[in-house]
DNA sequence: TCATCCCTGTGG
DNA sequence: CCACAGGGATGA
């Protein structure tokens, strides 16, 4: 479910009520996370919050809690429990942080470093982004969600930024013009920076959350993620969905070549 | 570079 | 009933 403007909305949204205070015991609901408890010296503070690609790194000093949402998880803030599947609790003085996921794919892991192999973060200086294209002959939609070669991008996102960019998903990566790169270059972080601005993007299913229970208003900006057979905004021809890498992708025909 | 698997839920 | 879902690790 979550992609970097999702996680960073959660993480931006815990950060307040979490750094500085003292995680007093964490509760395991589901056997698949039963590890973390022990591995884990409590109470303890933490000392921050951070966000990493698509992980949350709670920062406990000599340990870090790092956590992965995968497809269905969300961290919720609360007094008590919130609706749906609950899988762990950290407890603080004033409320818990919980991690609600119906598919039970999230991880939570205690690491003392952490050490996900993630490419660099899709903003501020993507100079070294030509470059790195020209070394891939994979599909760029399929470059774009490697998180080894660029952070935090997922199958929302890659559809929005190719269609901005006016790039067909399959397109080899080291096959791009210099001009399509630039554009991509372009379309990456004024992707994401605008589904932050907007909180994320809460599908009409509803599952992605904020930590208080917000929408993410990004869902009626999406110009052809899970708009198949509807008009491209641009030029009006259907758009359409195929599957690459074995993920639903949608794009318009007409726009990206 | 692929299929497959991990899980559960929802919608056609 | 089957197809599909915001992700990613794994093994062929």
């Amino acid at each position: 479910m979550p992609e970097l403007p999702e996680v960073e909305t959660m993480v931006q949204g815990l950060r307040p009520l979490v750094e500085g205070e003292t995680l007093l015991a964490v509760e395991a609901h589901d056997p698949k996370l039963v590890h973390v408890r022990p591995a884990l010296d409590l109470p303890v503070e933490v000392r921050a919050l951070a966000r990493r690609g698509k992980y949350a790194l709670f920062d406990l000093g000599d340990r870090l809690l790092v956590i992965h949402l995968r497809m269905s998880g969300r961290l919720a803030w609360g007094a008590s429990a919130p609706e749906g599947r609950v899988r762990l609790a950290l407890r603080f003085p004033d409320g818990a942080v919980y991690l609600v996921d119906p598919r039970r794919l999230g991880t939570a892991e205690v690491v003392r470093e952490f050490k996900g192999e993630l490419g660099p973060e899709p903003f501020g200086d993507l100079s070294w982004l030509p470059t790195a294209l020209k070394g891939s002959r994979m599909p760029i939609k399929l470059w774009l969600m490697d998180q080894r070669k660029i952070a935090g991008i997922g199958n929302i996102y890659a559809a929005e930024i190719l269609f901005r960019a006016g790039i067909d998903p399959r397109r080899p990566a080291r096959g791009l013009e210099p001009a399509e790169v630039r554009r991509l270059e372009n379309a990456i972080p004024e992707v994401l920076q605008a589904a932050l601005a907007e909180a994320g993007t809460t599908l009409p299913d509803g599952v992605y959350q904020g930590p208080n229970g917000e929408r993410g208003g990004f869902a009626v900006e999406l110009s052809v993620y899970g708009r198949e057979g509807e008009p491209c905004p641009t030029c009006g021809a259907p758009v359409q969905r195929m599957i690459l890498g074995g993920r639903g992708t949608y794009f318009c025909p007409c726009c990206q070549r």
